[in-house]
RNA sequence: GGCCCCGUCGUCUAGCGGCCUAGGACGCCGCCCUCUCAAGGCGGUAGCGCGGGUUCAAAUCCCGUCGGGGCUACCA
């Protein structure tokens, strides 16, 4: 016997009928997150990992990891790797899993074989697996005879087979694949978020759980590992809805031959869509966590919003910490509506917690978007992380994402030389109408004595508005886009008292040539 | 087709029989502030799918209907 199905004690009860063991309000909570690594983390999936983290934190309960990765033909290292990164960036830590270990363990499907081979066998052995010998060409065969729906799928045919019967189909070289013996009756339960969700009897057909070559199949090892892990709750995609009646079955037959101590308690979370109504697809690239967070999402803010995708935290209030959500999390208060993933939404509650920031964890968290962007260098030197230190107040608070910002800071570090302001900028902003307030600007400045930001303000006022007349926006414009090169930057006095008089002098005498 | 879930502004939601002339947020529009853009402040736009019940009273409960979605694999 495999260790982890070793504890289990036997409840003695035998068959319990319906009536369903749960986990009572005393028992502690253990949630769990289980993805399969195949592909890219999506952000339904991690919207499933915050809640459930969510959940196990507020309860004070453990919060399980488990990768399940029993279909080699879809499942890469790549992708296992990418959801612990994912996860690692959004700070969503778990108690027992990959990585950190665990009483349980271990926590990849794929390092289970025993376990289930193991259990496998004594289902079978108690009679609550069958050998099915059917192919579905001939399941499909024998809808059709009957004239039913060929998508009613497999039809029990293969349920109180004989040894005669079956010695025939291994005589004709079949091998037979294990199904589960869903009982013939209504399958109900109260799921957490939906309330009394019942599935009348017929309609769940007997699942296969090992394939002919022995394969365990997710049918088989995802109810097993929740009961051999202790898991209490199961929170998961409404998708995942459909399966729980075959799941509770397989529970029932667990707790009858001592694997599993109680059938847990379930709660089905609203799906996420993208455009239009479907479900948000794995191939959307709005659908990729990386996708955002290459932005310059924050995981405050990815993590806030993906929160508001199905909960809220009260009435009047969407911009909260993951403490605060930890806090006030209860399940029975998940929307059971489906929700649209709103980028422009997403991007306000991002903007927002970029400006709830400090100045010095702000300023560490965008230097390496402005070095992927090749505004700076990989490795920044002093000089010009203090360059960002000092303008980096100024835009912390016109940021949406972190890869703005260097559009905003550009100017501070290009090359002197090659310097030229954006095309549009300058054909609405450098025209011939522009020399004479360049110049005025010119003359102003070369009289500053001191070159500070007040300096220039009062400089540049006192020429150009009121020596030349200018509407503050005309006379404004053709500086900023000669100093910064775009329409749009930093606060303009601030800007050049950053850039230096000479560099801001020079540009201001190209901009006329 | 079958089974299941869902139905409040364009979007995400609050609402759990009277506090609703339905609240907040994003978006959008306007105004203020202002050297640009943001931020901030103020104001505006827009919603209970439909039809029956129950009740003194329904967005809230029940039924039906319509609509949307999910599942229907020897994937997870």
């Amino acid at each position: 016997m495999h260790p982890a199905t070793a504890g289990v004690k036997p409840t003695g009860r035998g068959y319990a009928g319906p009536a369903m063991s749960t986990p009572d309000a005393t028992t502690p909570v253990r949630a769990r997150f289980c993805p399969s690594p195949t592909g890219t983390p999506h952000v339904g999936l991690i919207r499933t990992a915050l809640f459930n983290w969510a959940f196990a934190r507020h309860s004070g309960g453990k919060l399980v990891f488990r990768i399940e990765d029993t279909d080699a033909a879809r499942d890469s290292e790549e992708s296992y790797a990418a959801i612990i990164e994912g996860l690692r960036w959004l700070g969503l830590d778990w108690d027992e899993g990959p990585e950190v270990g665990g009483d349980h363990g271990p926590y990849r499907q794929s390092q289970r074989a025993e376990v289930y081979r193991d259990v496998a066998a004594k289902l079978l052995a108690a009679g609550e697996l069958y050998e099915s010998y059917s192919t579905n060409e001939e399941v499909e065969a024998r809808r059709k005879e009957k004239g039913q729906d060929p998508k009613l799928g497999y039809d029990n045919a293969d349920r109180d087979l004989t040894d005669e019967q079956k010695a025939a189909f291994r005589a004709e070289g079949r091998e037979p694949v294990l199904r589960l013996r869903v009982p013939d009756r209504a399958i109900g339960f109260t799921d957490l978020i939906r309330g009394d969700i019942s599935f009348p009897a017929g309609s769940v057909p007997d699942p296969v759980l090992v394939r002919a070559n022995g394969q365990p199949l997710y049918t088989l090892t995802n109810p097993v590992d929740d009961a051999l892990m202790r898991i209490t709750h199961v929170l998961r995609g409404e998708d995942l809805l459909p399966s729980t009646p075959r799941q509770i079955a397989l529970y029932e037959a667990l707790q009858r031959i001592g694997v599993a101590e109680f059938t847990p308690h379930f709660g089905h979370m609203p799906l996420v869509r993208g455009e239009g109504n479907k479900k948000l697809s794995k191939r959307d690239p709005q659908s990729n966590l990386f996708h955002y967070r290459d932005r310059g999402f924050v995981p405050e803010g990815m993590l806030n919003y993906l929160a508001l995708l199905g909960w809220s935290i009260a009435e009047d209030r969407d911009v909260f910490t993951m403490a605060e959500m930890v806090e006030a999390f209860e399940i029975g208060k998940v929307s059971q509506n489906p929700a649209r993933f709103d980028l422009k939404k997403a991007e306000a509650i991002n903007a927002d917690h970029l400006r709830r920031l400090e100045p010095q964890d702000f300023l560490r968290r965008v230097l390496p978007y402005l070095s992927a962007a090749g505004v700076l260098p990989a490795e920044p030197t002093p000089a010009q992380v203090a360059t960002v230190d000092a303008i980096a107040p100024l835009v912390q608070e016109r940021l949406v994402v972190l890869s703005d910002a260097a559009g905003m800071v550009g100017f501070l570090f290009a090359d002197d030389d090659s310097f030229a302001p954006e095309p549009d900028a300058a054909a609405k902003n450098l025209g011939q109408d522009a020399v004479p307030v360049l110049e005025a600007a010119i003359a102003a400045l070369d009289a500053l004595a001191e070159w500070t930001t007040p300096g220039i303000e009062t400089a540049l006022k006192g020429a150009l508005v009121d020596g030349l007349g200018l509407k503050p926006r005309k006379a404004f414009g053709p500086v900023r886009v000669a100093i910064t090169g775009r329409t749009v930057s930093p606060p303009l006095y601030e800007s050049m008292e950053l850039l230096g008089r000479e560099r801001s002098m020079a540009r201001l005498r190209k901009a006329i040539a």
